[in-house]
DNA sequence: CTCTTTCTTCATTGGATTTTCATAATAGAG
DNA sequence: CTCTATTATGAAAATCCAATGAAGAAAGAG
């Protein structure tokens, strides 16, 4: 898990730098918004913790610059109580917010407790709503909708797919990602076309349904993003 | 236990926040409707203190927002007597309410027995109306119905997963909830399969029933919830 | 203490799932 | 268009996992 965090201050980002780390994760640092984004731009994180008075580019702008191309967890934080109605509606995008000051376990806990929220979360677009609490998928189409049943194994593909629409995973990606013990899974890469088949299979229950995973030819998958 | 307080007078939230906390609940506060229907629809809480008067989207409205889509527990708090009338018929779907000024050795009794009372409770269905207070189930069909004498660790088993129809439930996971010393239950998983055995063959008494504990492979056990 | 009930473990069986494989279909390069 | 590389597919094989019956252990009643 890899967190980014956006704060001028030295004293407090270092702080909370030392334990995230401590906690786990893999920390980045920013010291303003332009660094931010354009850190943003060039790794890949799990989560964003963004301090909103920052020099120059305020926090809350940078979280929109950053939602306008990913949907990774956000947490707000500001010492100021105005900033925080202003938040209230996450009209931003923001996923949580913390007021100043506060300790750092807080900090923990509130950053695992957006991880664990966004994990489990429910995934759902007009034709597809899938819920990993239920472990079940609904197909929609206009107002008719069926639930299907699929395997664990199956579930999860489809779950790793649809948390990136459009991103193509590699069939290495996806076994990766989809199997509990992923480490001693020396799987064939063509089985992963097997359970796509078979997924295909059973999400084409209605009529005039989209295609929900796109075959990426000399790639891998991905889940359609213009639905 | 998750607590949401809506509370728009600083001074009253923060000792009913302070409070609650105190007495090992954990607290979050939102100060008019906006914010508390954002936050409860990021948060997964137990409970939600809600105050009547709130500025822009007052209270019951909060209260129905929330109900159309959770039946969490919900006690409202106001100073008008008039507000207690209306809520008396608990229209907005409130499980309790406090009238103002309260201690806040009140409101933390009122928290609790309502949790307690909502946890013990009865809960039904076509086919099933199981009783906690009585610890026995009822298997009905049609204009059938009967009896069934299941052991502590079953009814347990059942409860808790008839409390969340379709959520799926590891076997570790029913370990833990329907155990009471969950501490030291060290018990082999596949124990719980021999329980829902048991289980699944004495509430089959009635022709015709539907599958109750569906065994979802990989995974564990949940609640048929299209019932 | 003895008997009964309940709980847990275990070994086996059978069914579901996953994986592999062989073949057909298709896309893309040249 | 042809050839090659890649994916789709059906079916067999292997594996995994839950269901089950039975037996032993623990708890509880009398």
């Amino acid at each position: 898990m890899k967190v980014l965090i956006v704060e001028d201050e030295n004293s407090i980002r270092e702080v909370e730098a030392a334990y995230l780390s401590h906690s786990g994760f893999e920390v980045v640092e920013a010291v303003d918004g332009k660094e931010a984004l354009n850190t943003f731009a060039h790794h890949k994180f799990d989560l964003v913790i963004l301090d909103i008075n920052l020099p120059e580019i305020n926090g809350i702008t940078v979280c929109k610059k950053i939602r306008e191309t990913s949907n990774i967890p956000i947490i707000m934080v500001t010492a100021r109580a105005e900033d925080i109605d202003e938040l209230v509606g996450f009209e931003c995008g923001a996923d949580d917010y913390i007021k100043k000051p506060f300790t750092p376990s807080i900090l923990v806990a509130r950053v695992t407790a957006v991880l664990k929220r966004i994990s489990g979360a429910k995934l759902e677009n007009e034709y597809l709503a899938i819920d990993p609490e239920k472990m079940n998928i609904k197909v929609k189409q206009g107002d008719e909708s069926k639930v299907v049943e699929v395997t664990t194994t199956e579930f999860n593909i489809l779950y790793t797919l649809m948390k990136n629409p459009g991103k193509v995973f590699t069939r290495y990606e996806i076994i990766d990602r989809a199997y509990d013990n992923s480490l001693d899974a020396d799987i064939l890469e063509r089985t992963v076309d097997v359970h796509i088949k078979n997924l295909r299979k059973k999400l084409n229950i209605l009529k005039n349904l989209p295609e929900f995973v796109i075959t990426v030819i000399g790639k891998g998958y991905k889940f359609n993003d213009n639905l």
